[in-house]
DNA sequence: TCCCCAGATGAATCTTGTA
DNA sequence: GTACAAGATTCATCTGGGG
C-alpha cells in the first residue's frame, strides 16, 4: 500500500488498478487527467484557501465575467482561484463514477467560489455541512466572531445521478436513533494525531482531524471503495481510508508532505471485516413478491386482511393481487385506495390475523427473507 | 412608524428622512437606487434562495408537504439568478455607509453564488455564520443528511473598511464570557411568533425567528443606527429593529406582506432597558452521537460492551452500531433487544471494562459533552 | 384547570428497479 | 432514453380536543 508513483508513470486511461493505494506525485488536473474515466467512487478535496496566489495556478478558462469599477485586481486575483477550482473540479468530474460524490471542505475565503464552480460544472449539490470545531482558534483581534466551522460540500456528478452511496441506517442508528444532521462537531487535529518533524514543528498547516475523515467515508462509501483526494498533504483521507477498509489515491506536489502521509499511512492497520461491516435498512434486502406468500403457503387464497384499526378490510386472491369488491390492484394500490391516498406501503399498511391480534404481512415478508438467508439466496 | 410609500414618491436622492422608519413598495433595485447613498449602517437581505423544486414531497404518513412554489423564487437559470444577485447587491453597496455592513442569508442552494458575487463586487467578507436550527424539517427519503442550518455571510462594503460596528464585549459578556462564535442555534419561526392569516394558514413561507435578527442587530448595530432590508417580507427586520430602538426602512413588493407587516411592527414595544441577554443566550442541551465516540478514539471498532452484570455482549462496530451475532443496531435498539423490551437507553445500558471495572460509556458520553459545552454546543 | 394524545407542520433542490 | 410500479421514509414543536 502507498507507493508513490510519479504521474508520467501511469500510461494514459490507464485500466490496470496500479495507482489504487498509492500518492501520485505531481499536478492534480495533469495526475487526474492520467487516471481512467469513471474509476473513483467518492472524492475528497481539501484545495488551497488562500487567494492571492502565486502563479503556479494552471490556464485560466475562457470563462468571461463583466469587470466592476475598481475592483480589478482583486478581480484578476479571485478570476486565477476560479480557473484553478473549475479546472480540477472538471477533472474530478471525469475520473468520479457517474454514481460517486465529491466532498470539498473550505472556509469563507473560497467555499463560496467553489460551490458556484460546482453548480456551474453540473454538479448537484446534496447537502452543505458544517464541520463546527470544539476548540477554534480565538478571534484575537476582538473585530469579527470567533471562526468557529468550517463548511464542505457534498455533491453528487449530475443531477440525475443515481445510486449515490448513503448511509443512512447506520448513521441514524449510530445517532441516538435521530437522523444525522449538516453539523457536525469535532475538535481540531491536535496532540497525538498531528503530524510533527525532528524539530517538533507541524508537518502541514492544516492537518485535518481522522473523526472528520472517518464520518465522511463512513456516511458516503462502502469497504472496498476507491477513495481519491486530489490535495493529499499529510494523508488523512488515505490513513482513515486503510482504516476502514476503502482504497485510496492521494495527488500531492510536495516531497515532504508524501514522506510523512506514507510513513503514516503504512502504520495504519485496517479494521477486519466484522467491524467494518456497516448497517443497512430496508433498502438492501432482497425483494420479495407479495404472491410469494401465497405461492408457500404462509397466506392462503381467501384471507381476509385489514389495516390495524380494522377500517378497511381486503380479501387476498390467488395471483397475489388484494380485491375489496369489484376492485383489485397490488397490496400498495388497494392501501392507497380505500385511503383516498397516492401511494402507500402495503407491507406496514395491511395485518392479519393471528391469535386475536393483527400482525403486518411485513412479518411474513421477513420470515420469508430469514428463509431466503437461510438458504444462501 | 412604519407608514409606506411607493417608491416613486421618493425624490432622487433625497436627503431627508422620510424614508426612515417605513416601508417602500416596489423593486428592490428601484427602490434602493432611489435612497441616498451612503445613508446605511447596516443591511440585513434575505433575498429568494432559488430552491428549484421539482416534484411534490410527501412525508412517510403521505401528507404533503407546503413547499417554497412562489413565483418569486423561481428563476430560469443560474446565470438569471447571478443577474438578479448583482443588480440587488450593487445597488446596495451604493445606500451603505462606508463603515457599513451587510448580511445575507441563504442556503446551499443560492448561498454560493450570492458569497461570490459579493466578493465580485467588491465586498470584503468578516464571517460566515450558521444558523442551526433545534428544530429542522426532517428528511424524509432517507437520501441525504438533515438539512440542519442556513448560512449567513456577514461582510464590508470594501476590504479597507474601517469603524464597522462590532460589539465584542457585549456578545462576548452574553455568551458566558466566551467569545461569540460562528454558529448559532436558535428554533425555527413557529407558535405565536409566527404570523397567520384569518384562515390560519402562515403568511409568508420564510419568516425568520426574530431571535435570529436580535442577534445580527445587537452584534453589527447601534441604537438609532439604520437598518435597511430589501427583501422585507413579514417584517422581522423591521420589528426587531424598532424593539432595538435602530430605524427600520424595508423594500417589499406584495401589498399583503406589506399590510401583515406594517400591523406587526405597530405592535412592537420599543426596549428601554438591556432586557436583550436573555435573547442571546446559550441554549439547548448537547446532543451526544455514539458514534462520536468512535470517531473520537474514546471506543475502538471491536471493542465488547456488556451489561453492568455481563449477561449479555456486543460488539461496536465502526459505523456506530453495535452487533450481536448476525443483529446489528443502534446502542438503544440492541439494549432493547437483549432485554426483550421495547425501549432501553443505551448510555446507562451498556458498559466497557476499564481497569477490571464495568463502566457505563455514559461516562464517556460525559466527557465529550463537557468538550462540546465549551463549543456551546 | 390540567394532562394526554392525536394531528399538523416547517426554505426540501428527498427513490429505485424493471420493462 | 421513458413509463410504470414497487415500496421506503420524519423530528421538534405547537395546537386543539377530550377526559
Amino acid at each position: 500500500m502507498s507507493a508513490i508513483r510519479l504521474v508520467d508513470d501511469l500510461a494514459p486511461s490507464s485500466a490496470s488498478a496500479e495507482w489504487i493505494d498509492s500518492i501520485l506525485k505531481g499536478d492534480c488536473v495533469a495526475a487526474m487527467e492520467r487516471l481512467p474515466e469513471k474509476s473513483v467512487d467518492v472524492i475528497f478535496a481539501d484545495p488551497p484557501y488562500n487567494l492571492q496566489l502565486e502563479g503556479d495556478l494552471h490556464r485560466p478558462d475562457q470563462s468571461k465575467v463583466d469587470a466592476v469599477d475598481d475592483a480589478w485586481d482583486r478581480f484578476e486575483s479571485f478570476a486565477a482561484y476560479d480557473a484553478f477550482t473549475r479546472a480540477w473540479l472538471l477533472a474530478a468530474r471525469r475520473v468520479l463514477k457517474p454514481s460517486g460524490t465529491i466532498w470539498v471542505i473550505g472556509s469563507y475565503h473560497n467555499i463560496f467560489r467553489v460551490g458556484a464552480s460546482l453548480q456551474d460544472l453540473g454538479y448537484w449539490i446534496l447537502n452543505d455541512v458544517v464541520w463546527r470545531k470544539t476548540n477554534p482558534m480565538p478571534n484575537f483581534r476582538g473585530r469579527r466572531f470567533q471562526n468557529a466551522h468550517e463548511t464542505m460540500i457534498w455533491a453528487t456528478r449530475d443531477q440525475n445521478a443515481k445510486g449515490y452511496t448513503f448511509n443512512y441506517d447506520a448513521l441514524k442508528a449510530a445517532n441516538d436513533d435521530l437522523q444525522m444532521r449538516t453539523d457536525w462537531l469535532f475538535p481540531i487535529c491536535t496532540g497525538g494525531e498531528r503530524l510533527k518533524d525532528e524539530a517538533g514543528a507541524k508537518v502541514h498547516p492544516t492537518q485535518k482531524p481522522e473523526a472528520l475523515l472517518a464520518r465522511v467515508l463512513m456516511a458516503s462509501s462502502r469497504p472496498g471503495d476507491v477513495v481519491l483526494d486530489p490535495f493529499f498533504g499529510s494523508g488523512t483521507t488515505g490513513a482513515v481510508a486503510k482504516r476502514l477498509g476503502r482504497h485510496f489515491v492521494g495527488i500531492e506536489r510536495e516531497q515532504a508532505y508524501i514522506d510523512a502521509a506514507t510513513a503514516r499511512i503504512a502504520a495504519v492497520e485496517p479494521l477486519e471485516a466484522p467491524e467494518l461491516a456497516s448497517m443497512t435498512g430496508k433498502r438492501a434486502e432482497p425483494r420479495v413478491a407479495f404472491v410469494s406468500l401465497i405461492e408457500s403457503g404462509m397466506i392462503a387464497p381467501g384471507t381476509l386482511l385489514s389495516d390495524a384499526r380494522r377500517r378497511w378490510t381486503a380479501s387476498v386472491r390467488a395471483d397475489g393481487t388484494l380485491a375489496i369488491g369489484s376492485e383489485a390492484g397490488s397490496i400498495h394500490r388497494m392501501g392507497a385506495r380505500v385511503q383516498g391516498l397516492d401511494a402507500c406501503n402495503g407491507w406496514t399498511f395491511w395485518h392479519y390475523e393471528a391469535g386475536g391480534k393483527m400482525q403486518p404481512i411485513d412479518d411474513l415478508r421477513r420470515q420469508v427473507r430469514d428463509g431466503m438467508v437461510a438458504a444462501g439466496a
